[in-house]
DNA sequence: AATGAAATCGACCAGCA
DNA sequence: TGCTGGTCGATTTCATT
């Protein structure tokens, strides 16, 4: 083991993470054979993955569009600084029907929200329900016009570094 | 057929959404079950789901801080506005390695950013590469400190209302 | 939309490097 | 500890009603 608790990953998991992260579906023959290896050293390695909690979890994708859910909003939160809530404030955002993302962050702003919706009147009443918060100072809502890229694959975004990263820190 | 293109959705098949976007590994068998339906009769909306598109892809979550992945940036960028490339502009943001989000909109700011590294190096460089950009003007990066929701799970987040609102709007 | 049969796939095992 | 090949059982899939 080495210096931190990260579970040690060599290139054949990323290959496979970067595989069934885009399409879980994938039989594990056709995966095998792609990689050169055999069914169960496939299998084998995709329950380790899933033990050790690289792979969270294998989800159906649900497109917000073929739900109507055609509206993004970005708002940006500020809290009265003097009241040590912030834990429960953030709670209270994720909490919120539409809400899909909070950050708590560094700098003039304490939280960025994300939330997507079907019309205007659901738009003003979630941003309603986020000024209701006890201990809610500020906000400022953005409308999102069009969204470019909307792709939380986590391997496919990372540069050839970052899988070097992370290939050489886990060994 | 009704006013608009989207697939007719009833409640059976918000039910299977939400069963499968939270586990796609669940057998036929029990989610008929839970849902009192044949298993066929859950196989066959799949299929029609799938084919609809509303269920986009089948993928594996791959956690990015079992990656090393725990630095989220969030950069506002702005482009010179005469120039009429913003749709080049937003295309190169979503190509730079690490960006997993990207968003035009409206407002004082054009686009904006949403990237996972693992070190302030990775961070700077990336930042680097957004400035490069042809037509970038001015940005402005924050530091998340904490991610309290990254579920970007659509039925999870709807509210009853949005549930309401698909299946009358598409019957 | 349900039934039941056929095909396919994933899980598991013993043995091995 | 990780891999191989093969077998068994479960599950998906499909034709038919």
């Amino acid at each position: 083991m080495d210096h931190n608790d990260r579970p040690a990953i060599d290139e054949t998991d990323v290959a496979i993470l970067e595989r069934v992260e885009r399409d879980a579906d994938v039989n594990l023959a056709d995966l095998a054979a792609e990689l050169d290896l055999s069914k169960s050293a496939v299998h084998y390695r995709l329950n380790k993955l899933k033990d050790a909690d690289v792979i969270a979890s294998v989800s159906a994708d649900v497109d917000p569009l073929a739900l109507g859910l055609d509206m993004v909003v970005i708002t940006e939160v500020s809290v009265a600084h003097e009241s040590g809530y912030a834990d429960d404030i953030g709670q209270a955002l994720t909490e919120i029907d539409g809400v899909f993302q909070v950050y708590y962050t560094m700098g003039d702003v304490d939280f960025i929200v994300h939330s997507r919706v079907q019309d205007r009147d659901q738009m003003n009443d979630l941003i309603d329900e986020i000024v209701t918060i006890d201990g809610v100072n500020e906000t400022s809502s953005t409308f999102v016009m069009k969204e470019l890229q909307t792709n939380p694959k986590t391997v496919a975004n990372m540069s050839d570094t970052m899988i070097e990263t992370v290939i050489d820190g886990t060994e």
